[in-house]
DNA sequence: CTTTAATCGAGACGGTACGTCCGGTCTTATG
DNA sequence: CATAAGACCGGACGTACCGTCTCGATTAAAG
């Protein structure tokens, strides 16, 4: 996550508060909801956390990196319960995912740490490991569940069929996660339980054929 | 699009230099080209447009809108040419969309106005018309054609009918504008010929029922 | 005065108004009340006119030169009325100038001006010209009055009595305007009768043996 | 002087830098100096003094203060040295205050900001006991030499006798920086031995019998 | 009565300084 | 060492004013 990732090694002096940690976070994630990226500010941050700004430094080098951070654990939540079909997982998660996003901390903040990532690499990173890689597992997740019930036909063995399984994961992922983002941000209409049935009916017949 | 409302009514004053216009518009998007978002400044983009901060601010109240309008020209470039078939169609303005946001300019700047409007009703407004409708238009009108071939079958008269088609159209909107999106911004791979083939398969095999 | 100083030549188009001129001046001295030099704009000025800034422009070069014109005329104001004996002059002119010098507009502006013609030598002359050089006179006529009555010796003949003299001139100017601006404005009092009474003691005693 | 009152109480956080307010004193002068009073910017004497213009601004509301406070010690070189006699006490400050005039900073900063004074209170304030006041003191200090050694009556006691002082102390005051301000700055000739003479001369006789 | 030429109001223009704000670094004294 | 407090540098923000300019519309005098 950030700078001080272990616990503690042999090293000496005042060791750094771990409750400084979590209200920042907090204090960020506040901030976030009550001015949007744009306004949000590193001595408000630490003003509303109760701490110095010395101490959001000495912690993330920059605002993108503690926003990413503190957004990241957010995703957490999301998780893939086994409701026995491969429709009732798929819209399970495309309502968890929409009420993530419903959220005005998650929204604000995501778009705006994508935006800065696309002219900054380890940004990039930071996203792709704190918190896409945490929604793509679910797809992966979601599809072996679903050909061990025999739902979906078996990868192919060899390269080739892993090439083709990468796909459409692959894809799959950028369809469901695209479409809700959309319909969040763009659009801007809820992700409600009828929406995700259709988006789920037409996930399901459309990628059928693709494995 | 910003405040100089019409070319001119019976106003008196001298009338706004529409020269300066076209220059601070061409100024802005080539400043998200070379800056990114984040580092670009109304006091570069006055410079590089040869004209003075105050003539930026008498057009547009901030950046946000500025570059809103500086990138909304961009996508009236999108188009849908008669290619025969819906799939070719369809590929065909994925493609182009695609290629749109493969632009640097158009890339960071799409995801931070959009970021920053998740708190900014009046933003929101201006992206929608500048931006989303655009987009969407074309939608409609690759729908309505394929009807017309017999790709699709014909909306059902009534108002169930209009609630239905306006639902599938929305749908078919968040998915292909939201896939493209997320493979660009975050998945960060290209859309290629290969991938835009599958796409439409998935969405034709997917959403023939929808109507 | 300003630049269209000759009433007309024999040329051709539209004459300029005066009464424009009037009420740009108006409008100055209001606004040096109700303003201060600092805060006064030319924008406000031709507001207050009832004109447009162009008109302001046409007429004087700048800020500096309309509001010493704005000013001068004020100190058409001062005469020398005969009061019969010296110090009955000296009190009468004192009090005039000092009731001058209470009014605001001329407070602000006369010290505003002469501060800034410290580095602009056309400035201080026409300062001189306009304003320094009709207190001037009053100084000469009242000891050339004093002189007829006896009250004062006459003037040596020759070069070096006309240098005495002008420097006894120079020097009671300098005693009298220096007295009555500082005691305006550096040390805020009023210039009264008691006050003026003292200051002619002082003067006609101390200047008695100059000449 | 300024807005960091005492050196340090019990507070906490880093100190200010004494040594960035000397320099931008000086910068402050060397500006007026280069400038003039109309020019001189705050950035100026920001980059001049190797400070950011925040330093600035958090020790001084705005310029005018800037400038009262970079002006006012120049004041605390004038002194009264005992010559012997209140002739020679005299030249003395005046040949020393007229000095002190005829340097470009002092000019010019001096009458702008007395100008400004004249719609600011807090500013007159300012002036008045960062620098009218040190000259009075002169003037007073001159008095209380001369009575001693028996060139000016003594003071009668009572509160008529201090009334009658306070009135002479008064007028002289005005009489003497007055005419020195007033023949440097406004009739524009030199403070010289000569003239320093003659001002003295005309106040001992006149002011003689005052007390 | 037409032409001509300078005026007028209105307001956009380039430039420049203002005073504020924020990001990120640093310097203190206190744990 | 870490921490709280807060001063520091650098630099962008959006506003305001200056003095210039470009309009279309008047307004006298000259032809």
């Amino acid at each position: 996550m950030h700078h001080s990732a272990s616990p503690r090694k042999g090293r000496t002096g005042r060791p750094r508060s771990t409750e400084a940690d979590r209200a920042i976070l907090d204090a960020t994630r506040a901030a976030l909801v009550d001015l949007g990226w744009g306004k949000l500010t590193m001595s408000d941050v630490a003003a509303r956390a109760g701490v110095a700004k010395t101490t959001l430094y000495r912690r993330w080098a920059n605002k993108n990196e503690l926003v990413v951070d503190a957004v990241a654990v957010l995703f957490d939540e999301l998780e893939l319960p086994d409701r026995g079909c491969l429709q009732s997982d798929i819209e399970g998660v495309v309502l968890q995912f929409g009420a993530l996003l419903a959220r005005p901390e998650t929204k604000t903040a995501l778009m705006a740490v994508v935006a800065e990532s696309t002219a900054d690499e380890a940004l990039r990173e930071r996203i792709r490991s704190a918190i896409v890689d945490r929604q793509k597992r679910l797809v992966i997740l979601g599809r072996e569940r679903a050909q061990q019930r025999g739902e979906l036909p078996p990868d192919r063995p060899g390269p080739a069929g892993e090439q083709a399984a990468a796909q459409a994961i692959g894809l799959t992922f950028d369809l469901i996660a695209g479409a809700i983002v959309h319909r969040t941000l763009v659009t801007a209409e809820a992700v409600d339980t009828a929406w995700a049935h259709q988006l789920s009916t037409v996930l399901i017949r459309g990628l059928g054929g693709l494995g």
